[in-house]
DNA sequence: TACCTTTGGTTGATGCTACAAGTATTACCG
DNA sequence: CGGTAATACTTGTAGCATCAACCAAAGGTA
């Protein structure tokens, strides 16, 4: 045995469970998102945020807690997304340094284009396997272990939509 | 908007809070391995799969799977810690095609080292955020979404006993 | 035998992420 | 005020993952 039994096996069985899905998931995802709106997950869920906030805009730093992204990671995909039209770059007025992302037009269009088919994933994936118990567990769970990964809540947890 | 398939509340809240731990969990253990082992968490967790196996070898493509990764980027992987001196490749005798990994001395030593701080961060980071239930619940639910995104098992974990 | 398919594995190019600077603005503090 | 620290964000680079293309061996078929 190498890995001494540190973990009891219950607690093992879980944790390498966890690893597997950690592993699987992002995969299973992207390939969807790319295949059919040539977006990475992580650029549809940073449009998501965006769509759901007030005037469909949000300062970099908010967006980046939203999406729970570092700021430089957040920066060169607004990048990205700013390039393909998706995403608008402005400074703020009350503070100089920050600047606000806002959704164009054309980026609320791909949002809206490009959700059912996530969702689909999404429940294919995940939320199909999971009866109502399975769901409250599942949230009670992924909440305890976010308050040891982040535990001054710098990254945000949104509870709107997608 | 038509959602023909939209999420309840409380799907949504548990979908969010997997994101979120599917995001920040890889860095959360990354940075332990990368500062005191310089070792990515893909490769630790492949020396370990290699540390536990009969005779601490294993077929690529049976390691492959108990990784949960994708031959290539295991193939690279293993290249990299071929050439740091962990890991050695031997063709297989039964099949020509085949190629065995197995740990080196250097790499059983390594594992080793590395097993009891990485522990520490598994415990510190989740495990020790649940209490019994909590963990049973993980293991349960862990297994089921496993089974969708693996529905023919051809990754290690999707269902059996550890 | 010859042929086609499948399996096992490697390699190279491309693209995203993490980390380390760097700049500019604001806040703090004596 | 003046000076230092902290905040907001960007940029460049290095490294890992993904994908397609490739080769070689094995299995099937006729």
């Amino acid at each position: 045995m190498t890995e001494p039994h540190w973990l009891t096996p219950e607690q093992l069985a879980a944790w390498t469970r966890l690893v597997a899905v950690v592993e699987l998931l992002p995969g299973a995802l992207d390939t969807q998102l790319q295949r059919d709106a040539d977006l990475t997950h992580f650029e549809y869920f940073t449009l998501a945020m965006l769509s759901e906030a007030d005037n469909r805009s949000l300062r970099m730093t908010a967006l980046a807690s939203r999406t729970n992204a570092t700021l430089p990671r957040l920066s060169h995909v607004v990048s990205r997304l700013e390039r393909r039209g998706y995403v608008r770059r402005t400074p703020a007025d009350d503070d100089r340094r920050a600047i606000i992302a806002q959704l164009t037009d054309d980026g609320w269009q791909k949002v809206l284009a490009t959700a059912p088919g996530h969702v689909d994933t999404v429940r294919q994936n995940v939320i199909n396997a999971l009866d109502e118990r399975d769901t409250e567990d599942l949230r009670r769970i992924m909440a305890k272990v976010l308050d040891r990964l982040d535990p001054e809540g710098r990254f945000g947890m949104s509870t709107g939509p997608m």
